[in-house]
RNA sequence: UGGGGCGUAGCCAAGUGGUAAGGCAGCGGAUUUUGAUUCCGCCAUGCGGAGGUUCGAAUCCUCCCGCCCCAGCCA
């Protein structure tokens, strides 16, 4: 392949950007427009940072522009919070809608205007019906609809009317505009859709200035023709839409007509992208909030300490299709990995202590090692790590009885503590249950710093802390909230995991760890990725777990028993 | 049984008539003071199935099968 080809690919390639590309090399558009949609009734999840990188992305990859539009027609869902917390979450994903910022209650009025045109053009009228009834008259998959009795009305009645819901005089759900298309469509989106409703209720922008609410179809399209948007971009359920989409672009005097093109939207194993179920987690109190740091939000990952990058090289990984799908979650994992990997400075935590006494080495003696703050990084430094009499060790790191393959400290076996010494394991301490409590361990002094100078090896190199010098924090790890590859959004009760929190309170951390400061990615070593979460004080020091470093111990281990 | 889509490896996904990219996962091996990282190698005689067209088919045609979406005054 050659370097033209590579760079292409890494472009990101799919058939939107096919589209795009052609569109610009046929002089079909000059410079292209995309819009990124969000209702402001929730707080964004990864499958919203697939549509954000998308548009945003190919505005920067084609040197267009997108918008930040909030599609806020429906005011009994959505608030002013979410608003804040959206604009947030795309600037943290690192893009930048610099003065597009728009609402498609900016355009009320001259939505409010295009609906009198469809009524005066006899292609909108008012209907009386109950939901029930329109229900009803709707038909079903397999047979016709059948017309309201109220779809002859004049234009002069439809508009009288159609005003007077705007004033005020009617309440909630006693009329409807609807377009007047064609109720025995095989698309039931053509049967005669609702174009606006009555709904008494505060709004967060445009408070109590209105009392009729277009629906989603009357505001989009015409909000996207207003601003320009040359692609409008959406997943794969507004398929079919886009007839009546085209059908009111084509019946109103819009100053452009964009069109729709439609992708697979974002399916992530052992966990759900639903908004209705994400609210459902937050309410029912299964999590601590939109950013529980289990949560599939942008901010729940964020507060778990996924860079944005990672999530960006994430989205460009896994494409962008038409086909449905449910990405492995070990894909997010690699990306995460992938960046901290690179980023993230080294430090040792032992997460389950387990006392270490060395005998021969001097009482009350002080001493440092000097340890690497990234093993590829000669520019990230060194560090100071104080090392005693008396440690903390991994309690996994023993086994008093080690199976063929278990490398590290066994009763009489030489282990490396990292940076510091070689150390053989003497004795093994219980207490009356028979639970392994210390371990009494003698150190060659000829092996400081980490090397034998006889050049004898040992086969495993274990992190440590000091007893008196480190200090005791609290470590969250996280696991799926689901305990299914492929949880059921309908009942999402019952594949709840009851395990998705595990909380380590003893744990002990080096010194270069007290001052770690929130969002701040380290690398425990041995164990993972962490972040010191919020809730830290000065007093507690709390550190949640991005994600597990590759275990392939684990794997043998498990295999083994 | 209506309308709209989609089926390429365990999971994503390129491919648009010239003989199946890439990534994740997995499996071997090398290096390693993280059982990490890094590096090397392996992993679809096959593209939902059956026919057909063609010198040649994942790509074109026919029929069949499977999955997803639509019957909100949600988006």
């Amino acid at each position: 392949m050659t370097i033209a080809e590579t760079t292409v690919r890494e472009t990101g390639q799919d058939f939107i950007r096919d589209i795009v590309r052609a569109d610009l090399a046929s002089g079909r558009h000059k410079t292209i427009v995309t819009r990124f949609p969000p209702e402001p009734n929730g707080y964004l999840h990864i499958g919203h940072a697939k549509s954000i990188c998308l548009n945003f992305g190919i505005a920067e990859e084609f040197g267009g522009r997108c918008h930040l539009r909030f599609d806020d027609t429906n005011p009994i869902k959505e608030e002013q919070e979410y608003i804040e917390a959206i604009k947030q979450d795309v600037r943290w994903l690192g893009f930048d809608w610099g003065e597009h910022l728009y609402h498609a209650s900016d355009y009320f009025e001259q939505l409010y205007a295009w609906a009198e045109h469809l009524i005066r053009a006899g292609k909108a009228y008012v209907d009386d019906q109950t939901q029930e009834e329109m229900r009803a008259t709707r038909g079903t998959l397999t047979e016709a609809g059948t017309e309201s009795p109220y779809r002859r009305r004049s234009v002069a009645e439809n508009l009288d009317l159609f005003r007077r819901m705007r004033a005020g005089e009617f309440p909630n759900g006693a009329r409807v505009l609807r377009a007047k298309i064609d109720m025995a469509s095989g698309n039931i989106n053509l049967r005669d859709p609702v174009l606006y409703r009555i709904l008494h209720a505060e709004h967060p922008r445009t408070g109590r200035a209105w009392c009729i609410y277009p629906s989603y179809d009357f505001a989009h399209g015409q909000s996207d023709a207003i601003e320009g948007i040359t692609h409008s971009i959406c997943t794969l359920e507004f398929e079919d839409h886009r007839p009546l989409y085209d059908w009111l672009l084509d019946s109103l005097p819009v100053p452009s007509h964009p069109h729709q093109y439609e992708f697979a939207r974002l399916n992530l194993t052992y966990t759900v992208l639903s908004k209705r179920v994400l609210t459902e987690l937050v309410r029912g109190g299964h999590v601590t909030g939109w950013d529980d740091p289990r949560m599939p939000t942008l901010a729940g990952l964020r507060r778990r300490g996924v860079p944005p990058t990672a999530i960006r090289d994430f989205v460009k990984r896994i494409g962008v299709a038409k086909a449905n799908s449910i990405v492995d979650m070990a894909m997010l994992e690699f990306s995460i990995r992938e960046h901290l990997n690179k980023t993230a400075r080294r430090r040792m935590a032992v997460l389950r202590p387990l006392k270490v006494v060395i005998e021969n080495y001097p009482e009350g003696a002080n001493e440092e090692v000097e340890a690497l703050n990234h093993p590829d990084d000669p520019a990230a430094g060194t560090r100071r790590v104080p090392f005693g009499r008396e440690l903390f060790i991994e309690h996994d790191d023993f086994l008093e009885n080690p199976p063929k393959k278990f490398f590290r400290l066994a009763p009489g076996r030489e282990v490396r503590l990292r940076y510091a010494y070689f150390i053989t394991c003497r004795e093994v301490i219980k207490n009356s249950a028979g639970e392994v409590t210390e371990l009494r361990c003698s150190y060659d002094p000829a092996t400081k710093g980490g090397n034998a100078p006889d050049g004898r090896k040992v086969q495993a190199t274990l992190h440590w802390v000091s007893a008196k010098d480190s200090r005791p924090a609290e470590v969250r790890l996280y696991n799926p909230l689901f305990t299914r590859p492929d949880p059921n959004a309908g009942s999402f009760a019952a594949d709840l995991n009851s395990n998705s929190l595990e909380v380590l309170v003893a744990v002990r951390v080096e010194p270069a760890l007290f001052n770690a400061r929130a969002g701040e990615a380290v690398q425990f070593e041995r164990q993972g990725y962490f972040c010191r979460d919020s809730d830290s004080t000065p007093e507690r020091l709390v550190f949640n777990r991005t994600v597990g470093l590759r275990d392939t111990w684990a794997k043998v281990g498990k295999s083994n028993t």
